[in-house]
DNA sequence: GATAGTATGTTATATTGTATCATTTCATAT
DNA sequence: ATATGAAATGATACAATATAACATACTATC
């Protein structure tokens, strides 16, 4: 069934998603202990964004002693490292795809189905930065995010 | 001196402001009440994006019945009409330069000064819609945002 | 196994944002 | 000028998001 198969990518979209943070860890000397590890499982058990709190529910119970800076910190290790991303206009989190290249995604987000897929663009980011370097602004970190609808949800 | 013309400018700046969002009420048949119009005043009194709770406790003074809804339900009328923007990435507002025109900004936050400035930039516009497009995804609103360094703090 | 650095536990609190219902104000029609 | 309905504001309570601060436990290295 397609289910079965579409179940089975999504196990296995999780466990690359672990994989490639282990490799990352391990490459530099970081510690993706088991708190870190299991609230990155919780992050890309789906594609849509999560708000801390939400994680926080998921992961209580079989982590009771969790509360709110258990998650942030977590959190926090995550997206220093390139894990996940935060959604501003959200205030919520989804994994990141390609960890090993640091860079800032640009998100869409559908308001339908909720769920969000990363662009890196090369394109965007240069024509941001020349347009801020016109207003002499020297660009340090940006914020790219967009709703709308998904090719699915539009078909559908 | 010098401060004497900053501080005229700084006046005639929030003058505009509210000059700007009376025609545009009055055009559109809104109520540009004291209310909204002293929230707007409050926003236009610096260009760095200002938090909901400071504007509070800047209106409390002379509006002691002010709570957070007074300024939420002020900041929403503001925004709907575009008078006004908010920053996803500081949950913060500050006072847009052309609310005539309907639009989505992109912004400049210096980290050093704090202040914002509004760019509309139409080629970034098409880039952002273009690349979604290329994922069958429909832009309905952007949210783009640049921290980093304005012209006068490199000079500085 | 001592020690220093990192990670987590624990409690409390700060910050940001809404829900809900009562009251007042305002424009319009009568 | 007043009745009326819609819009705006008052008022109270609370929800949701995030951090501060200090105690304890773990882990790598010596």
């Amino acid at each position: 069934m397609s289910s079965d198969h579409q179940l089975h990518d999504h196990q296995q979209c999780i466990r690359d998603a672990i994989t490639r943070a282990e490799k990352i860890c391990a490459e530099r000397s970081l510690r993706l202990t088991d708190l870190r590890k299991r609230v990155l499982e919780l992050i890309w058990n789906s594609h849509r964004p999560v708000g801390a709190y939400a994680l926080l529910d998921e992961l209580k119970p079989d982590h009771p002693a969790a509360a709110p800076p258990t998650i942030y910190r977590a959190l926090d290790f995550l997206q220093e490292h390139g894990l996940v991303h935060r959604i501003q206009s959200l205030n919520a989190f989804v994994g990141c795809d390609d960890p090993e290249h640091n860079h800032r995604g640009f998100f869409l987000i559908c308001n339908d189905c909720g769920n969000a897929v990363e662009i890196e663009d090369r394109i965007i980011d240069k024509t941001v930065d020349e347009t801020a370097a016109n207003y002499g602004f020297e660009v340090q970190s940006r914020t790219l995010e967009a709703t709308g609808l998904c090719q699915q949800c539009r078909a559908a």
